[in-house]
DNA sequence: CAGAATCCATCGTGATACTG
DNA sequence: CAGTATCACGATGGATTCTG
């Protein structure tokens, strides 16, 4: 687990737990890279990177790390040159698939719903 | 819209709609704020603080003004001395309970999971 | 009572350049 | 190919003080 993680698991054990599930999920990319590794079994670096429409490969980076360090997803690195690293959904990982797409349905009738409300009032307040 | 909330609307209009979820529900307290209003029906700004443990006035302020704008809850003003102030769910911030279940649900199992794990491995890599 | 104003420390994201 | 190192910057959370 990543210390931010750990901390909020640890401090918020009572009520709101919600606290915890987007401290994992929540994260530039995270719930793309998670579905994208869903959909696909397994992914490389660069896959993944060009599937996500090329984050900086910095960002890339350190949002598969901290998937991996609280358990969502695995990294298998093979020692050749050119190197190849892959990455799969974990067995928790696999769990909050379902959750992903809770998320996505919501957010997807919430989107819809605003930018409706955007078209019938292009200027909000004139 | 916040505007934040307005640019992940637009910008992810595709895939990964779940960023709009967490941006929404995510932020210090909001699943917790969300949670007592869906239990409570109507809260008022001191109750609200009360019940959270005590944020900042400033950091409650604000999340509450943020779920205003994202229009998951309502503000009742009401013009006396002392002021009043009450919060509740907006049709959409009920909406958004059955997911925000799901996101308690899928924590609660990740942090007694990892907890466990937490107990058996003292010291992770010693 | 329900905040507003001010200030500050930290974090997350990203751009850029470099490497085994 | 799959990163690491360095730097910059805005957003976020919070402490403190003040107010109609």
């Amino acid at each position: 687990m990543r210390e931010k993680t750990e901390r909020i698991v640890r401090e918020w054990s009572d009520s709101c737990d919600a606290e915890v599930s987007i401290a994992v999920l929540g994260g530039a990319w995270k719930p793309s890279i998670l579905t994208l590794l869903g959909e696909h079994e397994v992914l490389r670096f660069g896959e993944l990177g060009r599937l996500l429409q090329d984050p900086t490969s910095r960002v890339l980076t350190r949002q598969l790390r901290e998937l991996e360090e609280d358990g969502l997803i695995t990294r298998t690195v093979y020692r050749q040159v050119p190197p190849k690293v892959e990455y799969r959904l974990s067995e928790l990982g696999v769990s909050a698939t379902p959750l992903l797409g809770e998320l996505t349905r919501w957010g997807t009738q919430y989107a819809e719903q605003q930018r409706s409300s955007l078209d019938r009032v292009p200027s909000p307040s004139e």
